[in-house]
DNA sequence: AGCGAACCGGAC
DNA sequence: TCCGGTTCGC
């Protein structure tokens, strides 16, 4: 088995699978070791800390975690050319070195993940998907390959509104029997074609809006011009590129248009371009300043 | 077209 | 009370 060392410029993993692209990975202990584990297909990835930056692997197919990591493409030069476009972006840049955009060998557990994060806080989506997860195989003890469309349409809608999913135990079943009833690959499909005829088909499917759909595109189709517009985005982009719109709501107009725009400005880098702005309205500043121009967090109303 | 409300259930 | 949205009805 091929292990790759990459510097913490290039990868930092604990960052790529804690920031809400993928949502199964955990931290186990290994021999005494501290190692992160979770599953991509049928494979198990493992990655480590090490002093030169990260250590990581995948078993028994042990080319796939180049290709879930995206290591043909060089961060450096994302980086700078990001920066070329828009300079302002690099101090968020310097914030999170390492900060890659993944793809999922099988999108149709990007799909069902993606589902799961519909009205939901990031605690809860975490638990739910690795809850679904956990129907599928074993791959290693505490990982488990994701189940197919077939087993979790099997589960049921009961089953899983018990478990906790509420009302996304609905369209979880309703997806997974419709991927079942379709040829085998069609979803993985998609990604030979255009984006926007993935976006299409994508939103065809039952509780599949624009977001779900371009997370589909970008974590697991490969769709790199795919802009994901959640609450976070949203609030980020119009404080910094449409002030005209403080205040008003995200329609289908305004989502498409956020989107564009990060497709003009960075073209083929728009998905990873996006992922730095994200995050940040995620955790740091961006939210913050967010909060704070929204008037008086300790002034509220009675 | 654009806006608001409901939706399961658990964090915060 | 608020969610990392989608859908439905004005």
């Amino acid at each position: 088995m091929r292990k790759i060392t990459l510097p913490i410029e290039e990868l930092d993993f604990e960052l790529c699978v804690t920031s809400g692209q993928i949502f199964r990975f955990q931290r186990f202990e290994r021999g005494g070791r501290q190692v992160w584990l979770g599953a991509d297909g049928g494979n198990v990835i493992e990655a480590e800390r090490t002093p030169e930056g990260w250590a990581v692997c995948s078993r028994p197919d042990g080319s796939v975690v180049e290709r879930f990591l995206r290591l043909d493409v060089s961060l450096a030069d994302v980086s700078r050319r990001v920066l070329e476009i828009e300079p302002s972006l690099a101090p968020l840049v310097a914030r999170f070195p390492g900060l890659r955009t993944l793809r999922q060998a099988r999108a149709d557990e990007t799909l069902f993940s993606f589902l799961c994060t519909v009205n939901n806080n990031l605690t809860r989506i975490h638990r739910l998907v690795r809850a679904l997860g956990a129907f599928g195989e074993e791959l290693e003890p505490g990982v488990f390959g994701f189940p197919p469309p077939e087993r979790i349409a099997r589960v049921g809608e009961v089953r899983l509104r018990e478990m906790g999913f509420g009302y996304r135990a609905r369209t979880l079943v309703q997806v997974a029997e419709e991927l079942a009833h379709r040829p085998t690959g069609w979803l993985q499909a998609l990604s030979e074609g255009e984006y926007e005829r993935a976006v299409s088909a994508l939103c065809e499917l039952p509780g599949v809006g624009r977001k779900v759909a371009d997370c589909v595109c970008l974590f697991g189709l490969g769709f790199d011009e795919a802009v994901p517009v959640d609450t976070h985005l949203w609030r980020v982009s119009v404080e910094r590129y449409f002030p005209q719109w403080r205040g008003g709501s995200l329609t289908d107009k305004r989502y498409r248009a956020v989107g564009d725009h990060f497709r003009q400005r960075f073209g083929r880098l728009a998905g990873f371009a996006h992922e730095f702005l994200f995050y940040d309205s995620v955790t740091g500043a961006g939210k913050r300043s967010a909060r704070g121009r929204k008037a008086s967090p300790g002034a509220r109303a009675k």
